[in-house]
DNA sequence: AAACGGCAAAATG
DNA sequence: CATTTTGCCGTTT
């Protein structure tokens, strides 16, 4: 089913995340595992396939930047097919959301034309597989709390912090 | 077929 | 108010 993918270090303030990539562009990102010294197996340079490399300098920029609650400018290609059709709609849902603002799940639910949904729709946010990047974290619940967060609400809150976002209940 | 969630609205105290 | 049902739905087992 799926290939093999490349794994590479992305080296931030927030510690060291690890991007994975397919041929066709990056499957995943992990975050920072708590004083885990796990292998970044990573390729020699040089002997990396062209494209990673340019989707890794994309991807390295794009979290950096996101990380410090400003725009990207520019990503590099997403591989999603690794999800569902729901899930997709849903992931495409999240990329609309601007820096700064938010969305209640019931609302994404709505955007994809699946309103009753709504439940659902928490369980595609908690299996997006490139989470920041696709902010999964700017979706809170309807009544103002933050919801949850798959890797930690520390992540969640940090990001909306970040991102200027009134934190209504905590 | 049944259980499980990053939920929400209604019911209840 | 805060807590507890009750309803919902895509995914996973």
């Amino acid at each position: 089913m799926n290939a093999k993918r490349i794994v590479l270090p992305i080296p931030t303030g927030a510690g060291v995340f690890l991007a994975h990539y397919s041929a066709r562009g990056l499957a995943g990102l992990e975050f920072p595992r708590g004083n885990q010294l796990h292998r970044p197996s990573v390729a020699p340079r040089r002997s990396l396939p062209l494209p990673v490399r340019r989707w890794h300098r994309l991807a390295v920029q794009a979290l950096r930047r996101a990380l410090a609650g400003k725009a990207m400018v520019d990503l590099s290609p997403l591989d999603l097919s690794a999800g569902t059709l729901f899930q997709k709609r849903v992931w495409g849902a999240l990329r609309r959301i601007s820096l700064g603002k938010t969305m209640t799940y019931a609302q994404v639910a709505t955007a994809v034309w699946k309103p009753k949904a709504v439940r659902a729709v928490g369980s595609a946010c908690g299996a997006n597989p490139i989470p920041i990047l696709i902010p999964c974290h700017r979706v809170l619940r309807t009544n103002g709390q933050l919801g949850g967060f798959t890797a930690g609400m520390k992540w969640k809150r940090l990001l909306l912090e970040r991102e200027g976002v009134r934190a209504s209940v905590g």
